[in-house]
DNA sequence: ACCTGAACACCGTTCAAGT
DNA sequence: ACCTGAACACCGTTCAAGT
């Protein structure tokens, strides 16, 4: 509530909320999740650990405030798409890499699953099945769908992306899986081998997106 | 390496990795993630902490052994169903509730994708998407789509289980927070207002295997 | 009003010392 | 070989004391 002048000549020193936030995001971006501790967020303010609490109430709190911050900002920078079908693969596309550039938001989202956030996305998500003339009764389940699945799965994709060591390429962590699959047993995990060649080739945001057109299929076998 | 003899008359006293793990269960089943401590688990077993790391690598490696306890054996639960479609439905369901009773297990799946619970259910799903006769080609992709989002969804239901305080009453939040949807913002979040009765009246596993159903739609014509 | 930093009550993990 | 428990290096959070 402070004079709007104040804003643009913001000095240095001065602690606030929204300092600390852009703070914690920095520094859940460099180090992760654990990265993220009162005393290291203290020493990159140059403050001590108590004075943040003034302005945020716990680390949780801290946390959600990030996470809102980072996913209005991703949403609005989704662009208009010429059909309901692209809209949606491009919504889908926007989480999957804004949760694949900061990890730690999948632990957030699923923590807080009726929090803004999802909210947001749910309602982008939702206006398009609308368009998709999907019936009413049925909006509510493929737009649930489709939510789950877009979270969910961008979630699980940006926990995969963090096992590797950055020393192994992408290439060749999929060659030693896919040749750990071809060496299963024959008898317990037959599918699982037969598979492993596709496995090797595999693109993870194309079979992410793979899965959206299965539902929209789906959604769209519903609606008629 | 012990005498086999000696498995049937295991005394009460003995620690081993085996019984450290089901401790461990117990632990995590009651008190949650964060219940699972060193010093608590020690008291629980009547030993110290440091004893624990005669058998137990770090806590990473006891909640590794722990995940792949419950998994196995949930997945040795799930029987036989007269066609794909309804196979499937059962390993999700299967999926769905181990998860739902043991909520720790999401992180640790999130957190370890490629070790052999999740390995176990995509066999499983795969055996079936190969019944369906999808084309070889489309095989991997059909049964990671339904892994992912059987795995990812089961794993944010239990989350969102969780949030609820155990005073209020399933009915009581999911009408609280219908109320909530209808007095959003009418301009930002139109869709949302307006599918807030049905979200009042969901049910989230109906809404897990109605999911189910759009993608094994989606796989069907896939395959045509 | 805002900030400091020591203090408290926890952790996971290690390790010398016991049996 | 197996177990004990004190010790170490961390946490998040509180709070008396400062400005």
């Amino acid at each position: 509530m402070a004079q709007a002048r104040r804003a643009s000549e913001r000095r240095e020193e001065a602690l606030s909320r929204e300092r600390i936030v852009d703070a914690a995001i920095e520094l859940l971006d460099a180090e992760g999740e654990n990265g993220l501790t009162f005393r290291a967020l203290a020493t990159r303010l140059a403050t001590g650990a108590g004075a943040l609490y003034w302005y945020i109430a716990n680390k949780s709190d801290l946390l959600v405030a990030a996470t809102d911050a980072v996913v209005s900002r991703a949403l609005g920078e989704v662009v208009a798409s010429a059909t309901p079908q692209q809209a949606i693969r491009s919504i889908a596309v926007g989480v999957f890499e804004t949760i694949d550039a900061h990890p730690w938001l999948g632990a957030q989202l699923s923590r807080a699953p009726w929090r803004t956030p999802m909210l947001q996305i749910f309602e982008r998500i939702g206006r398009q099945v609308q368009a998709l003339k999907v019936p009413s009764g049925a909006q509510f389940t493929s737009a649930s769908a489709l939510l789950s699945y877009i979270v969910s799965v961008s979630i699980q994709n940006a926990a995969n992306g963090r096992l590797l060591e950055p020393r192994v390429g992408r290439a060749d962590f999929l060659e030693a899986e896919s040749t750990r699959w071809r060496e299963l047993d024959a008898h317990e995990y037959p599918f699982t081998r037969n598979v492993a060649a596709q496995m090797r080739e595999h693109d993870d945001r194309a079979e992410f997106l793979a899965g959206i057109d299965l539902i929209l299929t789906g959604v769209a076998a519903a609606g008629s």
